[in-house]
DNA sequence: GGCTAAATCTATACCGGTTTAGAAGTGCCG
DNA sequence: CGGCACTTCTAAACCGGTATAGATTTAGCC
């Protein structure tokens, strides 16, 4: 069309000589800072709406040295990553934050925990990203130091266990477990056993603790735990170990959902009656929960709220050079069809 | 620490400098183009390696015009999102051919179609992307020609239902549901329904359209068919209509596995049987299809596979200004267990 | 040896913003 | 009324690459 009209042509050289002003001028303007009197930045502003000026992101990447986007970087096998809604559910709490700011988010997911590394060096000589989001904490983690190092900005999703200089978001996982344990023990069970979490990961090992504590506190013994990476595969198979010995369990408590869902169909492949021979609950509250039979009695998280939270905290981190800590509320129980009272034989 | 050292601060100049030639025999050589004899061109390489250069992506995307970066914008409802695993699956896919290349990918999850377009316009206005994927075609797709008028170069995860400039990958998912069917009338069922996805997106009238076909080519009528919009929940609802009829079908074949999922789950706590009084198959072969109680008998796709041919393609079409079109091997059946021979009563 | 064509390379103008040094204008003070 | 500080603004350097016009060298041929 009328060359004139290109609105993706506009630059701010446009914008300065229709306003009658020097390039930096409008540049103060654009990014509210002072040395621009109020009615000399009205006018800018109107002719830059006008013009339909977009300031080019890529030249004020190169000038400013940023980048605008945040980064995310999984490392799960991706078939184990396709099970577990949270990082969809995350993203998505992310994006509500993002959007409204111009800012994008650039994902990465990787197969190994050495591929990560390497991919947040690229991320950082690129300079694709002004900060990334943490998630999947594990024990005395190399990232911390290292993204510590490369001077990226970071939050992370929970509180290390080592010393960090990153504000992070996290949420009481531990009073979920708890609560489990206490309906199952209120509900007369007697052998319940915990299907874990990886060790190596903090909220594994964080459940695992909450659930022996809290058999202690209800005097039943450090119940009987089974370590799994988390996948469902692992689930079935603790599940199969844990009902064929001798004196099964009566009620299991999963460290995430899809692990449960896979124990409920163990179960009943074995002929093992869900709740009334076996009580069951998990961890995470994913929509599959509420649809399998018998639905899921677990724990509400809300991956939403924590992707909020979290870009909320890095963009504060970013933009400030500090943020505080967040703790988001504690998970609660939500009781549902799989865990009942034990039948008696 | 020594200053010299510091790599991120190694520039185009410095390399030239050191390699005694000018800043643009430097880029030529970078690029392998033309014009630099082999010796100068190794020279000018070893300087760069000594000195850790790494052409910095900002200036080459300010005067290249291009950012180095693909993108995905998806829309749908977070909750629905999370038990697909698909598209974390074809991200991974993705995944494989990007990072090779140095590229990254720019992801984003909004909750409706309007703003959808609306994060096209900014990723182009931005020049965030070099090119993105189309995925969840619908009929007539909007998307089509506003990305075409954008000048946003794209791949389509499917073929579309009208012209389109860009190329497609595609898989032949009527062939999984036509051996469903058969699969199922092999095993002597008359009365088999679909719950097929909604109307408005290409694969779920295509999955409907296959079964239909099916049905009729093996002399059992049209079949009932109820639709959905690929929700668990609406999965759920729907098998809960089609099993209180006075006369329930004996097989369901669904469009997707969560909505196969919560089939099976609503047919248990209707006390129906699976697959004795209900046989069901699913669509996609999801970690979970294998660990329901019965497994779930359903079509395998290959998400993964997807992603790097879309990848390639998307890869190809920015390259070279064209791409053909690619036909992924067709969907097969896997015969687990949520399908057998009707009980005759 | 002279002349042309091709290969190689340099210099410099971009890309479109940000930032800084300093020029011009304004107000207040003694 | 000169001096000083402050505000407002301009000009030009800069971020670090790419692209193009033209200078220089090399090669080929009669």
């Amino acid at each position: 069309m009328d060359p004139a009209q290109d609105s993706s042509k506009v630059t701010i050289a446009d914008v300065a000589r229709e306003a009658g002003v020097s390039k930096g001028l409008v540049s103060f303007a654009l990014n509210d800072r002072p040395g621009v009197s109020a009615e000399t930045r009205a006018r800018i502003l109107q002719v830059a709406g006008t013009l339909g000026w977009t300031p080019s992101l890529r030249a004020r990447s190169l000038s400013s040295k940023r980048s605008f986007a945040l980064g995310f970087v999984i490392a799960r096998d991706p078939e184990v990553l396709g099970s577990d809604p949270f990082f969809t559910s995350f993203i998505a709490g992310v994006e509500t934050v993002l959007a409204p700011e111009g800012l994008a988010l650039v994902l990465s997911v990787v197969p190994d925990a050495s591929t990560e590394l390497a991919t947040y060096r690229t991320l950082v000589t690129d300079g694709r990203v002004d900060g990334v989001f943490l998630s999947d904490l594990r024990q005395d983690d190399v990232r911390i130091p290292y993204l510590s190092e490369l001077g990226l900005p970071a939050v992370t999703l929970g509180r290390p266990d080592q010393l960090s200089p990153f504000p992070s978001v996290s949420i009481d996982d531990t009073n979920g477990i708890r609560e489990s344990v206490r309906h199952l023990a209120a509900l007369g069970h007697r052998r319940i056993a915990h299907v874990a979490g990886s060790p190596a990961m903090l909220h594994g090992n964080r459940r695992r603790a909450a659930f022996t504590a809290a058999m202690r506190d209800a005097g039943l013994g450090d119940g009987q735990v089974v370590e799994t990476d988390f996948s469902i595969s692992a689930g079935a198979d603790a599940t199969r170990r844990l009902l064929r010995q001798d004196q099964p369990p009566t009620a299991i408590v999963f460290a995430n959902d899809p692990m449960a869902i896979a124990g409920i169909g163990v179960a009943q492949e074995l002929g093992v009656s869900v709740p009334d021979d076996l009580s069951i609950t998990g961890f995470d509250d994913i929509e599959f929960a509420r649809y399998v039979y018998p639905a899921l009695t677990t724990v509400g998280a809300t991956p939403m709220v924590w992707g909020r939270a979290a870009a909320t905290t890095l963009l504060g981190l970013i933009r400030t050079g500090s943020a505080d800590d967040i703790e988001l509320p504690a998970a609660r129980l939500i009781i549902r069809g799989s865990a009942a009272a034990p039948t008696s034989h």
